[in-house]
DNA sequence: CTCCTTCTGCGAACAGTGTTCACGTACCAT
DNA sequence: ATGGTACGTGAACACTGTTCGCAGAAGGAG
């Protein structure tokens, strides 16, 4: 009962961190169930006893992913004082990671990838809740504390009201709306610099980007912030 | 010299109506250069005297979704008088136009195609220039006209100025800034409705992107704009 | 220790992909 | 009418994800 399932553990271990390597050389699309065997020095049959096919594998490397990211945010937003500067550490901790682990934050954020389905469970929805949590808490935190003045939804916008109770219970529902339209924003500047699509710029983005946070910041906290 | 080019031209057509709607049913990942020369009752080595492989193919798709696009955004500029309507008029258009092909949308502006190079000709920068020209001239006229104040540039971005003197001459160093800013943000939030990572909230999005569009605008032609 | 079950891994196969190559065939200009 | 050129094809190659049947090895029961 000990050795088999050892093994087995090891080998399991070895696959995930195979498949992590060839995420980071191929790409999410490109990511090739035969190279991971390959790597491993395995058939490609063989990895069907490990894994449910191509799918079960990016489920896993979504996961691991999505929970690396929350881990940094988290760490980011813990090292920094001031509430304004913990949403500016935790964005910008997002986009970094971005930037070091393209291939997963494509697998993540980016285009679905095509014929695959979140499995049942939801685990990804859980590792998803992990990263977003941390940064509701602090938007939540800032909003509490008067930092931040909600816009008025307008009745285009009654149903985010509803998203609003569930996601920010206690919180005044135009929070919601900022908390998306500050992803929204991140995710962004993240995607182009991600896609090279600033590449030729020919310059470290990095100072761009961090710039737009930070004028994001100061727009969101901003006293005399515009309604609507 | 009539009837083969003729028929040339015809064929060639073809492939272009038929690569397209292969690129709506597939995506541009999963595009097979197989089933375009099914759909057009060819054999797939036959293609090749029309295009030079995939990623001729796909040229040719980035540039014509690009010139489409541009013409769409054109458009809704030029249907609007009041110049921050307009900001407004041509950025909704962008985050239309990507809704209603989202393919085209990842196709040209979300995660490159991994082994697909830009040709040399520069035949898809000259269509990327032609989407972004319409509004960077809204945004310059904006500022000529004193409604946008562009923010001051810190030490960081000094390599910004000079892309602004290219891209924007005779205008504030600041407002290239302030362009890469805005479209950050549409393409944001687009990127997010295109692929399907707000859909869990169960309702139509657009009021929400309009809603982040018009606050930008307002933010951005505020008397008040916050510097730095 | 032997027997039997279960787990593990492999090779072959199938259908699909992009791409190349040699081969006819139909068109066109002379 | 004839030579040359452009067109289209079928076969082939190397690759992909996935399934299936078949060998062994590991472990437990007698």
């Amino acid at each position: 009962m000990t050795r088999r399932t050892e093994a087995r553990e090891e080998t399991a271990s070895d696959i995930r961190a195979a498949a992590r390597e060839e995420l980071r050389a191929s790409g999410p699309r490109e990511l090739s169930l035969r190279n991971v065997a390959r790597r491993i020095g395995m058939s490609p049959a063989g990895l069907y006893r490990y894994v449910d096919g191509r799918d079960g594998l990016l489920t896993g490397l979504i996961t691991e992913s999505l929970y690396e990211l929350a881990g940094e945010v988290s760490e980011a937003i813990g090292a920094e004082a001031d509430l304004a500067e913990q949403v500016v550490a935790g964005f910008m901790a997002y986009r970094d990671w971005s930037m070091a682990n393209p291939a997963e934050f494509n697998l993540c954020f980016g285009e679905p990838l095509a014929g695959y389905a979140a499995p049942e469970g939801g685990s990804t929805t859980e590792a998803f809740q992990a990263v977003f949590a941390p940064l509701l808490g602090v938007l939540a935190a800032a909003s509490a504390a008067g930092l931040v003045r909600s816009p008025e939804l307008p009745d285009d916008l009654a149903p985010l009201g509803m998203v609003a109770e569930v996601m920010l219970p206690g919180s005044p529902p135009g929070l919601v709306t900022l908390a998306f339209e500050t992803w929204a924003r991140v995710h962004g500047i993240t995607a182009l610099e991600v896609n090279d699509h600033l590449s030729y710029l020919g310059f470290d983005t990095r100072p761009m980007a961090e710039f737009q946070v930070r004028r994001m910041v100061a727009h969101l906290m901003a006293p005399d912030t515009l309604r609507g």
